[in-house]
DNA sequence: GAAACAAAATGAACCGGTTCAACATATTAA
DNA sequence: TTAATATGTTGAACCGGTTCATTTTGTTTC
């Protein structure tokens, strides 16, 4: 493998006018420019990216700490976040850390380490159970909820909920059942907040017996739709899920017992998965801009590592409430 | 930010053993070990992987070259490699290409530059429309068809089709639709080989105005069932999709026309998406063992790395036919 | 043609690790 | 006790780019 210096020596100049005619071509004298060309193509010479990096001390490459990879939701905010880091000349680490705290440490020692330049995190912030904020290590926060104490984007979880709430209580639902995810999950906090508020705008007492807690996964909507059904009499006649694969499967559950959706029930989703404009019913819900959620953050980020004081460094993005076929009037 | 030789001064030893202290703790005395620890704590020192990399010329980086990572199947098969990869020490750099062929370059020229060890490529390889296979560059692919011309792991794209074939045509259809991927799409060409197959041996002949042509994604099912419903009494009873987004589609715009399913139309999708047992009617579809995919061409890749002769390098992996409720015999 | 200035080219030093031949010290054998 | 051997330590050289003070070459002016 051919270096700098077999170039120079091949076309009779030094490592120096090379290394130009390579990084500011303007500098270097047409003839030596043409030298220095026919002798990267004759020797097919491939600058040597982890030395230029070495040298330059900057890894031009963010990670991306995510909790779950195959979750479409963190997909598509990484989509958006390649889309930006890409067109900035940075590459993209994948930390996939499958919620296991070490290879969550693993990848913030990266950036310590400097195999990277800056991180995104996926996870929601949890007091006393996250690495980041972290001295020395630019982040940003992507999808999270309020409260976190590093620059973030996201949406507001519980203004969402509490329109999806005050709409159901519109169709004359007065008891909403909630399938939430784990109890400590930010999300399910700042959804529950949401879910409190508007019940208690419009004077109804909360009922825990209309919790259930799932895991934000398919098939604790499964359990969610048993659980409630047995209530019988004291069944809601709405729910409200704090995501969509929750809603969906909890839909598969009730119709699996004969209820109809959604004349005898109403279901409510978060996120908007693309699949679930094409359900039967299709499923009202929160659209969430996730790849635009992956793009403002790769932004921030790559201002951040650059140097550059950005004016903003919490990003509230607007969401968008779809109405669709899964909710109806009360009986 | 301190280096190995200012914990060498402070140790007062040579960088020589604070290197070897690191890397390989039980050639140095337990009395200089101490020193050395005592040190790196007291410098907060952390080593620059940026020149360890340099020095050892190696990235200890692969890159995943994915059409569309907000794709499901391509980020469970990512999640499969990101497993393998982090657990035998190497990084894993997503290249969200979105078919674009320069993008595409410029990741592997990643390669070519030393700043990854080899790729893992998830879009299909196509006769002259590939960058792979590429001289010096350590590649294989995963989830693609058949003939690909570098080591490879997937599925028998063909004969899962046949089998689903068979099974529509073993319920009495004759008249099978078909939704495909872009005409000249490898799996395209690969399923429909399955599809032609299974009708030839069953003796019925091959009707093109029974093939609709869609791109894999949810839009192209609404209107492939638009397509086939205006077909009137030349309708097929059963159709066969070549993924699960697009039979999922294809379902709601049947159902938009009043036609039940499977009692009018029989529907078989592809992949298997998690979501597809909760869909009503829950999606007769073949299971593409996605995670295992990505596992399996992570350790192809990093043995083809470390240059250890695998002793096979096209692995075709079972696939899963789950028959649901969106098929039936025919009326 | 010489002086003054600008433009281009040179090459040694540098980044921060790792490596290895040479050397120092500790252990075992005779 | 000495020689032979094993174990541990040293520090200069190296990886392949980039940088910049210095030198060389080219251009302009009088």
């Amino acid at each position: 493998m051919s270096t700098i210096r077999d170039v120079a020596k091949e076309a009779g100049l030094s490592t120096g006018t090379v290394s130009k005619a390579l990084s500011a071509p303007k500098t270097v004298s047409p003839k030596n420019l043409a030298k220095v060309q026919i002798a990267i193509k004759k020797l097919n010479y491939k600058p040597n990216m982890l030395s230029q990096k070495f040298r330059n001390k900057q890894s031009k490459t963010i990670v991306v700490l995510v909790p779950d990879i195959a979750n479409l939701f963190f997909a598509q905010v990484i989509s958006g976040i390649e889309f930006i880091a890409q067109k900035k000349g940075y590459s993209v680490l994948l930390g996939d850390t499958r919620d296991d705290i070490d290879r969550e440490q693993e990848y913030i020692k990266m950036v310590e380490t400097r195999l990277a330049d800056g991180i995104i995190n996926l996870r929601p912030y949890i007091e006393g159970d996250s690495m980041l904020p972290n001295d020395g290590v630019v982040a940003v926060s992507a999808g999270g909820c309020e409260n976190t104490p590093y620059p973030s984007v996201r949406i507001d979880n519980a203004g969402a909920s509490k329109k999806v709430v005050n709409y159901l209580l519109s169709l004359g639902h007065t008891r909403i059942g909630v399938i939430s995810g784990l109890a400590n999950n930010p999300h399910t906090l700042d959804r529950m907040a949401g879910y409190k508020a508007a019940l208690e705008l419009a004077g109804i007492e909360f009922d825990p017996d209309l919790i259930y807690e799932g895991d934000f996964k398919y098939w604790s909507g499964m359990n969610a739709a048993e659980y409630f059904y047995q209530l019988e009499d004291k069944k809601p006649t709405a729910i409200f899920s704090m995501n969509d694969e929750m809603a969906i499967s909890a839909m598969k559950g009730f119709l699996n017992h004969g209820l109809r959706i959604p004349e005898d029930i109403s279901i409510t989703g978060f996120d908007d998965r693309q699949v679930s404009r094409y359900l039967n019913p299709a499923l009202t819900t929160v659209s969430q801009p996730a790849e635009k959620i992956g793009e403002r953050s790769a932004e921030l980020l790559l201002q951040l590592i650059e140097g550059k004081k950005p004016n903003q460094t919490e990003f509230v993005l607007p969401y968008d409430f779809v109405i669709r076929e899964s909710t109806a009037p009360i009986k």
